[in-house]
DNA sequence: ACAATAAATCAACTCGATGGAGGAATCGCA
DNA sequence: TGCGATTCCTCCATCGAGTTGATTTATTGT
């Protein structure tokens, strides 16, 4: 029954002073050895009074400590702030079809408990949501973290999803799923406030959070996983579309799952048909031992490998150039498997693309967070909405 | 010498006042008969004093006005305002490499004033320019708009531009332009403040601020003109990217010129060699000719032109995916001579794809602004800056 | 020891949003 | 026709965020 007119909303006092508490944080946040009162001025463009102001906030809450002092000359020295790292926590979900890995974050974006299981083969969506939120409460509990220091819980599931409902829409790679509402059921049985997105676009999240991307805010992730696709970073928003499924890769898709390649390799002779996959974990398991066919020498192996970087190469290089990037960031789960083949030939590409070469250069790059940077996205969606300076945060619900 | 942290900035009491009052008259400029002050209330999630405040404040500066009452049952009737469409207007110029268009428009979007002159064939930058400034300026005192009401002067240029430093650079169509200076020129000259984008870029601002995008926030342009591009908008907002060049289309670019097209209709005799176009202006006459005998019932110039559409079809649906847009509109001054042959092909293409059948329907349709609409946009970056709320308005410059 | 300098805070103020009371215009019903 | 009920709007007092200018505090240099 939402029949209100599509207009923008308005903002008010307590979500200005809000924001720009996250203003302040977001800053003292990038710089590990603090900042100083001074500083936050000129990077906030905030009046002095008003830092100072923030600042005793963030002080009394226990988000920020003073740590020391630094002269600038003569004059009094400049007393700096840190972020308290330990005051409080998110909790991120990495839905994959093969494994669910579980992580607790601190306000830095350091994992400080981290938990695995492998993903219920069985067909059975009611099973697995049950697993996890045991999971979930476990680590929690493991963690010795306060439960009122966590500030929601974050999930990354693979696509499609429905934001607004908070669904995942019968992934491909989850035999038997539905319109699983997890979002929902993850809310009331852990009690925490949850936030829901793409596994991708978490994980480019997390890339601006704590990773490779934190100092720029136009890039796109490439993110190889069982499936693999692109999160979006435009002019420091993170994109998610009409439905929250931006970054799917329709041309590349069929070309270039897992599935096609095992399935190539597997015609060309390079590996036997025992590797046929018949589950998302098999079909890791068979490209791991195709990359390792490759590294061995097989040229046949190589030569596979080879064509998909170069046509994920193209691929990543119009995205880059319709969005108008400034940094292209490859990560996920199989990305450890072939970073040496794609790195040897997807900034060549890149770099010769009539665009880059034109306006200006591309940085291409890895995460600098792991296989686990889809739960780390996750966590990173709780933090980002609550503690980083959102301009959308400002508006009235 | 900008050694700004790259923090996001804060925000205060001014810039939150200017940006209630702008979702205030965004609201009310959407609906042409106008709106009460409960359902602005209602709309936009301010207090009813708030939204009484400012309605005083628009009635007293004149941006709006009453617009009689209308009953909703029993009780005091609702007293509705209305945009005054003439209390401020906007100033907008198109530089395209065949013709440089100039519009005046009022608050509503609506063309108050037009004017239109041949691009000057001649490489030289300063020429151009100063016949583009004199044009503004004649355009500005014919209109009779006192010059205190005037928002500002929109520029939309062919690309690559740089947004940062306001310049055009080197764009392939326009023989001799290195990097000018386009946007600090026509400031100076004119006297407004003038606001530069990329000519696709404008146009689908102009498409969300009166055309057929107005009531969705996640579409992209298709610009059909002496060059192409997408104009794209997410999340209900403009993306722009690092240096203001989001929208080229990499991939399609080199196959898909009016050139080419003109080309490959010499090559397959279709068009006589007469036709080879030696400027911007013919080849836009001579792929005229090439859609009058497609139309005429030539069959190879018709498969020609449906070649074209497929590939655009493919491309845009691609795009529309990897954004997840609701809308795909198609526009430009080149656009009505294709529209018949495109509409007959890229829908059923855009509706073929697995994404769009899997997720949700894509809305493929025509812009309603016309051949101008790259010079209505431009004059709709200053409307959209100045009175359509947008959350980056806030941040402290 | 004292002035110069720079950082941070105190005090008074501005301005926009808010909540509650009250006024104004219309409808429904006796 | 009269009167209450209903709905819309605004006046009043208040709150709370950021701002400006003066003041305090801590260090360096002479």
């Amino acid at each position: 029954m939402d029949k209100r007119l599509p207009t923008r909303r308005g903002t008010n006092l307590p979500r200005m002073g809000d924001f720009n508490e996250s203003v302040v944080l977001d800053a003292i946040r990038r710089v590990p050895d603090g900042l100083s009162r001074v500083e936050l001025v000129e990077a906030t463009g905030l009046s002095a009074q008003t830092v100072s102001n923030i600042c005793r906030r963030l002080l009394n809450t226990g988000l920020a400590r003073e740590a020391g002092t630094r002269s600038s000359g003569s004059g009094k020295p400049r007393r700096l702030l840190q972020v308290n790292a330990h005051a409080r926590y998110a909790v991120g979900v990495h839905l994959d079809p093969a494994v669910v890995t579980f992580v607790v974050l601190d306000l830095l974006g350091t994992v400080v408990a981290h938990a695995q299981r492998p993903t219920p083969e069985a067909a059975d969506p009611d099973h697995t949501l049950v697993e996890m939120s045991e999971s979930i409460n476990a680590l929690v509990t493991d963690s010795g973290v306060p439960r009122e220091h966590i500030l929601g819980l974050g999930i990354a599931a693979p696509g499609p999803v429905d934001l607004a409902s908070g669904l995942v829409i019968a992934p491909p790679e989850l035999a038997g799923w539905g319109r699983v509402p997890l979002r929902d059921y993850l809310g009331e049985t852990t009690g925490l406030p949850v936030l829901l997105d793409k596994d991708v676009i978490a994980a480019a999240v997390a890339e601006r959070w704590a990773g490779a991307a934190a100092n720029t805010g136009n890039f796109l992730f490439f993110y190889l996983g069982t499936g693999s696709g692109m999160g979006l970073v435009v002019d420091d928003v993170v994109l998610r579309g009409l439905s929250g499924n931006a970054g799917e890769v329709g041309g590349l898709y069929a070309a270039c799952t897992t599935n096609a390649l095992v399935a190539e390799a597997i015609e060309q002779g390079v590996l036997g048909p025992e590797f046929k996959p018949a589950g998302p974990r098999d079909a890791e398991h068979s490209l791991r031992q195709l990359c390792r066919r490759a590294s061995a020498g097989n040229v046949t192996a190589g030569e596979i490998i080879d064509r998909w970087a170069v046509r994920v190469g193209r691929g990543v290089s119009a995205a880059a150039t319709l969005v108008d990037a400034e940094m292209i960031v490859f990560g996920g789960p199989i990305w450890p498997l072939l970073a040496d083949r794609f790195m040897a030939i997807v900034p060549g590409i890149v770099a010769s693309s009539p665009f880059v070469e034109k306006i200006h250069p591309t940085v291409v790059t890895t995460t600098g967070l792991g296989i686990d940077v889809g739960a780390i996205g996750a966590a990173c969606l709780v933090l980002d909405q609550i503690l980083s300076a959102q301009p959308q945060s400002l508006l009235l619900g």
